[in-house]
DNA sequence: AACCAGGACACAA
DNA sequence: TTGTGTCATGGT
C-alpha cells in the first residue's frame, strides 16, 4: 500500500468551488484538501497556487502503472478543457453572468460517471445538497466496496453499481433516507443492470435523443436528465434548470415581467450559446453563495 | 414552528 | 398547454 503523487500543472481551477459546487456529491474538505472517490479509486486534492497535486494510493509498490495511469484523473477533472474559450464563447453583454464568472472564476465542469451522476441525481429531487450527500454516504457505506486508502485512513467505499443496487429492497434503500426516491432509484437501477437502457451507447448520441433515453427512466424529468447530459456525459448545451437557476433567470434578466416557463426555457436555449451549461453553474454557484 | 430543498408525476381545468 | 397536490426527510 503506498501514497502515489502527480501534480497537474492548470491555471484557471478553483477546486473548492468546483468540487461543492452541487455538480458531484462525495467530496469532502479535510484540512485543506479534498477528499472524495473516482471509480474504484480513493483521491486527496490539493489546490496549489500553479496547478492541483494529487495523491492517491496504490496496492503494489512499485508498479508504473498507477504513475502513468491518471488519465481517468484528468478525465474526471476535465484538466485539459481551455477555461478562457469557453468564457469567451458566453455573451459579452449579459452584465449578470460576467459578474458571475468574475466572482468565482475557475470554476469547472467534471466528467462524472453516468451511473453515479444518474443515480445521485434521482436522489436529489427537492433535497438540499447537504442531505444528498449524506443520502449518498449511507449509499456507498452499506452497499458500495471498500477501497484501498492509505494506513489509518477510515475506510471509504465506491458508489454501488447499478447491478448491486437492483438487487435491494425497496425497503434497505429507504432506510438511506431517500423516502419516495427509493422505488426510483430501485426501478432505474434494475433497468440499468438488465439492458433495457445501455449508459454507454448515450455518449454516441446528439443531445436530444440521449436526453429522450433518460427521461423514459422513473424519476428522471428534464432537470435530472440535463444533469447527467452535462456532469457525466459532457454535453455542453444541457441546461439544467432546478429552482435557483429560475430564481437567477427571473430576477436577473427579466426583473420586471412575469416570463411564462416556456419564455425562460427558449431564453435559456438561445442566449447563453454552445456553452449554456457552463453559464448555468456560474449562475447556480453565484445565486449560493453571493447573494 | 413554518418553510424550503439542484423534481417528477398524475390529474385537473 | 399551465396549474396544483403528493410523495419523505431534515436543515434553516
Amino acid at each position: 500500500m503506498k501514497l502515489v503523487e502527480q501534480f497537474f500543472p492548470v491555471c484557471d481551477y478553483d477546486l473548492a468551488a468546483t468540487l461543492a459546487s452541487g455538480q458531484a456529491f462525495r467530496w469532502k474538505e479535510i484540512d485543506g484538501s479534498w477528499e472524495g472517490v473516482i471509480g474504484e479509486n480513493w483521491v486527496r486534492l490539493k489546490q496549489e497556487v500553479d496547478g492541483i497535486l494529487a495523491q492517491t494510493v496504490c496496492l503494489k509498490a512499485g508498479q508504473a502503472s498507477c504513475l502513468s495511469c491518471f488519465d481517468w484523473l484528468r478525465d474526471y477533472l476535465q484538466i485539459d478543457a481551455d477555461l478562457s474559450v469557453i468564457l469567451r464563447s458566453f455573451p459579452l453583454d449579459d452584465v449578470p453572468l460576467q459578474t458571475a464568472v468574475t466572482s468565482c472564476r475557475g470554476l469547472r465542469l467534471l466528467r462524472q460517471d453516468p451511473w453515479e451522476c444518474l443515480a445521485s441525481f434521482i436522489l436529489s429531487s427537492t433535497k438540499q445538497i447537504v442531505q444528498i450527500q449524506q443520502i449518498v454516504s449511507l449509499l456507498c457505506e452499506r452497499f458500495g466496496k471498500p477501497l484501498a486508502v492509505p494506513e489509518n485512513h477510515p475506510p471509504v467505499f465506491s458508489f454501488p453499481s447499478a447491478e448491486r443496487l437492483a438487487t435491494c429492497t425497496e425497503q434497505e434503500l429507504r432506510d438511506c433516507k431517500m423516502g419516495f426516491r427509493a422505488p426510483n432509484l430501485l426501478a432505474t437501477a434494475k433497468m440499468v443492470s438488465n439492458g433495457e437502457i445501455h449508459l454507454q451507447s448515450l455518449y454516441a448520441l446528439p443531445l436530444e435523443k440521449a436526453r429522450a433515453e433518460l427521461v423514459a427512466l422513473p424519476g428522471v424529468g428534464k432537470k435530472i436528465a440535463d444533469c447527467v447530459l452535462l456532469f457525466a456525459y459532457g454535453f455542453p448545451q444541457a441546461f439544467p434548470i432546478d429552482v435557483w437557476i429560475l430564481k437567477a433567470l427571473r430576477q436577473l434578466y427579466f426583473p420586471k415581467r412575469k416570463p411564462t416557463a416556456k419564455r425562460l426555457l427558449h431564453f435559456s436555449q438561445t442566449h447563453f450559446g454552445p456553452n449554456a451549461g457552463y453559464a448555468q453553474q456560474y449562475l447556480f454557484h453565484y445565486m449560493r453563495t453571493k447573494i
